[in-house]
DNA sequence: TTGTAGGCGTTATCAT
DNA sequence: ATGATAACGCCTACAA
């Protein structure tokens, strides 16, 4: 009963053979007895011999694996994400690495550099809400470790990201408001400093101005996306003489606590107050209103491309061992959901 | 600008001693000289140097990484599971190598290969639904390998187990029942051949019995966990003369699913019928009706124990190197959360 | 206080 | 067709 793995020495030993032999022979190498051959790969399937990839991977200085680092994985969006890469990864014989920021730049530093010290052949990262600066990131880069950044991408040209269009995706929100009828459009947007936010922001002005409409700051609040936040939100919004008829939500957890909000105040969800939203998480499902529509992001998919610029990447790498590749910006097309939300009357 | 992350050989070079000079310095050894430790962590520090723990770790047969493999991690309850367990990883210096099964025995194989190759230092798992032998992962515990199993346990008696006590959990859920004048009491149980199928029914039968109630085979139904399967098994359960006034579902899933139907039907929820069931997804809060009681099993507790578990076999290996610890049997007290939901009516 | 040497598992290179 | 050797980065017992 062997207390640990076998390793080709020991092997070696048994039949009296060099380890070099043993090597060539799990390996089909050709200049191989064949009597030797079988005779070393029957003892390696008795004993269990499995290669140390350890081992394999120090000598390759390569370790075939890869960080992947998100803000919270409690969050679908991301577990989703990570879904995608892991199937990419395994198809190519990479592991994942896995740690979470919580959205604590402090932490990322943290994580990133335990990464480093585990010597990660790429890192695949969703940044923080809080990180402002990537000196702990670019300088993975100059060790020719590439750094794809998915989803919250930082705002720097030459950086290799996979992200979804928001922008165009709000305009086309908008433009189905408006072909609906909704012309008194408000924003429940997240905190400034997030450029999911201004993003957003951008969008909805140049949305609004597209179809001619005006637009009216009293429409446009803000949330820390904490529920009690967004009630705040609501009341700056609705309270008020010449209250939107139609909200965009800057997320699906924020559009569920605007509706719980509406609903305590005896409004006509989607009726009175057409809601929209992004994400379009599977449990908005659920809900008694779903959004009317919802930007939808693909996690697994954006997941999965992303995984595969890394491997693309490092092919590259492998390949042509001294070019600096070009940055890579792939955008994953959004979609426009209909969930089974309604407009309720007319 | 270096191109790769420096060695201690370079370092050594550069300073013109030692390697073993650089190594002693870098680790505050005692017997070093003052000047020579500070000029050579000075050097190190503008380099960048960073210790390989491959290489570290290859020496010391030891990979400091844990693999955890889940079923999906898109499930709530894992990804808060995997977050408890990063938690108490990352404080030991331990990583998590990542992989999911997706309920599929032969790839739950494949994963735990690719982690032997790896050399985890030990391995944390919940079964695939379909595994039904074990024969891959006891392998693992032969060569020294512990594996703990979480949430979804073998029926093995000499593994380590963390798990809740859903059966005294299940009890619990039908006294209260009781309690608020329920008598028709149904189960929407999950596929017979998942040990929590098994599970539910027994404390199901044992719960009725004790309220002095009658088993009434009519009141139980399975469901395959599809929407469609659920929706059948509600048909089975409630289109009969004498239909339940309470139904147990086997999670907050299907109790949504279950819910939906019994909407399409104009049936009273919470009212004409009560729902209970287990799990208390966040995601829950949400919808309409969210079940009257839910079983709490804490995944970030489950998570962290399990890892904490792993932790502790690790440490005993390394003091007393031959002895067989025995089965660790970690049950987590489970807590029976009343969400949001409110009985309609009386 | 510092240097030397050997070894962890594997494979590529060179020699036989 | 097979063997011997060196090397990857680090650590440590031993030598100086």
């Amino acid at each position: 009963m062997p207390k640990s793995l076998p390793t080709i020495k020991q092997i070696a030993q048994q039949l009296q053979v060099s380890p070099a032999t043993v090597s060539r022979a799990l390996h089909n190498h050709p200049r191989i007895g064949i009597q030797t051959r079988e005779k070393i790969q029957k003892l390696a399937a008795e004993l269990g011999y499995v290669p140390n990839t350890q081992a394999i991977h120090f000598k390759q200085k390569r370790s075939f694996v890869i960080g992947v680092i998100v803000p919270q994985i409690r969050e679908a969006f991301f577990s989703e994400a990570i879904s995608g890469m892991e199937t990419i990864a395994l198809a190519n014989d990479y592991t994942i690495l896995f740690g979470q920021s919580y959205d604590d730049p402090e932490r990322e530093k943290t994580v990133v550099n335990a990464m480093k010290r585990q010597r990660v052949d790429g890192l695949l990262i969703s940044l923080s809400k809080k990180t402002t600066h990537y000196d702990h990131l670019l300088a993975l880069e100059k060790l020719q470790i590439p750094v794809v950044y998915f989803d919250r991408v930082p705002n720097l040209a030459d950086a290799h990201k996979v992200f979804c269009n928001i922008y165009a995706g709000t305009l086309e929100m908008i433009k189905w408001l408006f072909k609906h009828q909704f012309r008194k459009i408000g924003i429940l947007n997240g905190p400034a400093d997030l450029p999911a936010s201004r993003e957003r922001m951008k969008a909805y002005i140049d949305g609004i101005s597209r179809q001619h409409l005006k637009i009216d700051m009293q429409w446009v609040a803000e949330t820390d996306l904490s529920q009690e936040s967004t009630f705040a939100a609501m009341e700056t919004l609705l309270q008020t003489r010449k209250p939107p008829n139609a909200i965009i939500s800057f997320n699906d957890y924020v559009h569920m606590d605007a509706v719980q909000w509406a609903i305590q105040h005896k409004i006509k969800v989607n009726q009175d107050l057409a809601f929209v939203s992004y994400a379009n998480l599977p449990i908005t499902r659920y809900t008694t209103y779903p959004p009317l529509l919802s930007l939808e992001q693909y996690p697994e998919k954006q997941g999965s491309v992303a995984m595969q610029v890394m491997m693309d990447l490092l092919l590259q790498k492998t390949l042509s061992s001294e070019e600096k590749t070009p940055p890579v910006h792939r955008e994953i097309p959004f979609g426009i959901a209909e969930p089974p939300g309604k407009l309720q009357g007319s």
